[in-house]
DNA sequence: CTAGGGTTAGGT
DNA sequence: ACCTAACCCTAG
C-alpha cells in the first residue's frame, strides 16, 4: 500500500552484519531474536535477513554486471567456452593439525614475499568467527574484516566503486569477450575481480581515512588502520599475482576454538 | 528454521 | 530497456 518495498537502512544493514559476525551466518533466527538486533530489525523477518545477506554478498563479490549469469546463456561465444568459472573461496577445513604452532602464527602458503603476519590474522580470525562449512567468501572476510577494525568501507557504494568505470573498452556486456581481444591480457578472471575488489576496497579505505568516522576519533586507531590498511594492500597482490597464475588459494586453518 | 529459486517493483 | 533490490513460495 503505503510501502510496496522497503529498502534497507544502514542501521538494519549494519545490525545483520554484525548479527552475522557475532552469531554467524546461518542464524537469522537468533539474531532476529537477540535483543540487542531486535528493536532494529523487529520489522524485518528471519528471511528477510538472508536475502539481504545474500545479495549483499553477491554485489559484493560476483559484482552485479561482469558476467551474464543470468537466465542460461543461449548461445555461448566461441571465443569463449567459459567452462567452469572458477570462484575465489577461503576453504576453511576444521581438521586438527600440528603443522602450525601456535607461537608463529604467520603461515605465508607462498614462502617468500612474507607479506604481515597481521592480515593473516585477520582472515584466520575471520575465518574462525565465521566458520563456515563451505568457506568463506573473500567479500564475507573483508566483511568481517571492515567490521572487526571498525573499517568503514564503501558499504553498498563498494559495487559502484569497483565495476562500472564506465569503460566502453570493458563494457559488462558479453560483447567485449566474443570479440577476440588482440592485447595479450584477454578476459579478466572473476578470481581476478575478487581480488581487485579487495584492492578497491583498501584504496578507498585508506581514502576513506582522510575523514574519519565519527566512532574513531583516537590517533592510534587511525595509525593502526594505516598498518592494517597496507597489510591489506599487500593481500590484495598476492592474490592477484597467484590467481594470474591460475592457482586455486586454499588456506588450511587450525580450528583451535569451539564455538 | 534455513537454503534456494522465482517473481515483482523501482531506479537508472 | 536493463539492472538492482526486496518480497514471496517451495524444498530440505
Amino acid at each position: 500500500m503505503g510501502a510496496p518495498k522497503q529498502k534497507w537502512t544502514s542501521e538494519e544493514e549494519e545490525a545483520l552484519r554484525r548479527g552475522v559476525l557475532k552469531h554467524g551466518a546461518g542464524k537469522w533466527r537468533t539474531i532476529q531474536k537477540d535483543p540487542e538486533f531486535s528493536p532494529v530489525l523487529s520489522s524485518r523477518s528471519n528471511i528477510d535477513l538472508k536475502d539481504k545477506w545474500r545479495n549483499l554478498s553477491f554485489s559484493a563479490s560476483g559484482l552485479g554486471s561482469r558476467d551474464k549469469l543470468r537466465v542460461p546463456r543461449p548461445k555461448a561465444p566461441s571465443s569463449s567456452p567459459s567452462p567452469s568459472p572458477q570462484l575465489l573461496l577461503l576453504s576453511a577445513p576444521n581438521n586438527v593439525a600440528e603443522a602450525s604452532p601456535p607461537e608463529d602464527c604467520e603461515k605465508s602458503p607462498q614462502d617468500d614475499k612474507t607479506p604481515s603476519p597481521k592480515y593473516s590474522s585477520m582472515i584466520l580470525e575471520a575465518l574462525d568467527e565465521l566458520k563456515e562449512p563451505n568457506g568463506s567468501e573473500v567479500a564475507t572476510i573483508c566483511n568481517f574484516i571492515e567490521i572487526d577494525k571498525s573499517y568503514k568501507l564503501t558499504d553498498s557504494y563498494a559495487k559502484r566503486a569497483l565495476a562500472p568505470m564506465k569503460d566502453p573498452s570493458l563494457k559488462k556486456k558479453d560483447s567485449a569477450k566474443s570479440s577476440k581481444a588482440a592485447k595479450g591480457v584477454g578476459q579478466l578472471s572473476p578470481a581476478l575481480d575478487a581480488a581487485e575488489a579487495a584492492a578497491m576496497k583498501v584504496a578507498d579505505a585508506e581514502a576513506k581515512s582522510h575523514l574519519a568516522n565519527e566512532h574513531m576519533m583516537e590517533v592510534e586507531r587511525i595509525g593502526k588502520m594505516a598498518e592494517e590498511t597496507e597489510s591489506l594492500l599487500e593481500l590484495a597482490s598476492e592474490l592477484y599475482e597467484r590467481c594470474s597464475r591460475g592457482e586455486a588459494l586454499t588456506i588450511l586453518q587450525v580450528a583451535h576454538r569451539e564455538f
